[in-house]
DNA sequence: GAATGTTACTATCAAAACAGTATTAAGTCA
DNA sequence: TGACTTAATACTGTTTTGATAGTAACATTC
């Protein structure tokens, strides 16, 4: 797939899969939401090959989600943390992960709420009207 | 990318990637919901090889996102519908886009609700409590 | 100080996925 | 009859991916 495929240029999605389109990448945004900053731990984690893990990293640091930090000179050693961006993309994260809690069968795990115990139910909600999206009529409308 | 990687064979997230983890699949679910139904619409929206467009309208059908209509007989002539569960993952689609719109840069088309005119700016909330996705700390749980 | 372990990679190569073009099957239309 | 439409499939390279091994730079343990 290449970009210049997209006849709609300007849709947001098409925009974001640039970034985040391929399983592997959006996978290791979940595991640095869940705390993981090291090579070694995402690779043991997600059972991924050192190249692509490699590869990945580069692509998701260089697109602004993750960024490299050295935690030892000696001897050399980095991290990968979540930018602001990165942390921006954990509600993402959960409306998928709710899309298939719905849809994807038995045996999935569930979000809890920390304080109350309760079973968190992700939605997505238009912020201006809070409206539930998808129950209101809709369109694209040009970049301001 | 194999499943069998999953070290949390229950999370939602990686579950829900065995669907539609991959940017073309999510470009044809973001037609689908803009109105497409026929092969040749997709092909030529997306720019996409007849060869990966089979594959992937297979994939989607067969996870249960899309169902084949034959809408004549005579010539033979087949669609593809969003069934309930591709409909319920637009929000997927727009919180995807809404990612984006915030960090990828200049250029991108906005949502915008019909009946107000205004720009959709679409967040997730937990149903439960209402709070914003993230606000709270939160947890797994293990499934119903 | 030698052997072993840790971390973050890179190199190599086979296998799988992907892209591009041409072609097909089953019809319609003029 | 020949041209056209739709939804694919066949064939042919190219690219990406995955598996495994190896490396550089140190730390640790005996």
């Amino acid at each position: 797939m290449d970009e210049k495929n997209n006849v709609m240029p300007g849709c947001p999605v098409a925009r974001g899969l640039e970034s985040v389109g391929d399983a592997w990448s959006i996978l290791i945004l979940r595991d640095a939401h869940a705390g993981l900053t090291r090579f070694d731990q995402f690779r043991k984690n997600l059972g991924i090959a050192p190249t692509m893990l490699t590869k990945r990293l580069g692509a998701l640091t260089e697109a602004g989600l993750l960024e490299k930090r050295t935690y030892s000179e000696r001897p050399p050693r980095e991290e990968y943390l979540l930018t602001e961006a990165g942390r921006d993309f954990l509600p993402v994260l959960l409306m998928i992960g709710a899309w298939a809690q719905r849809n994807c069968g038995e045996n999935i795990a569930l979000y809890i709420d920390d304080a109350t115990g309760l079973e968190i139910e992700p939605i997505g909600v238009d912020a201006v009207t809070g409206a539930k999206l998808g129950s209101r009529p809709m369109r694209m409308g040009p970049p301001r």
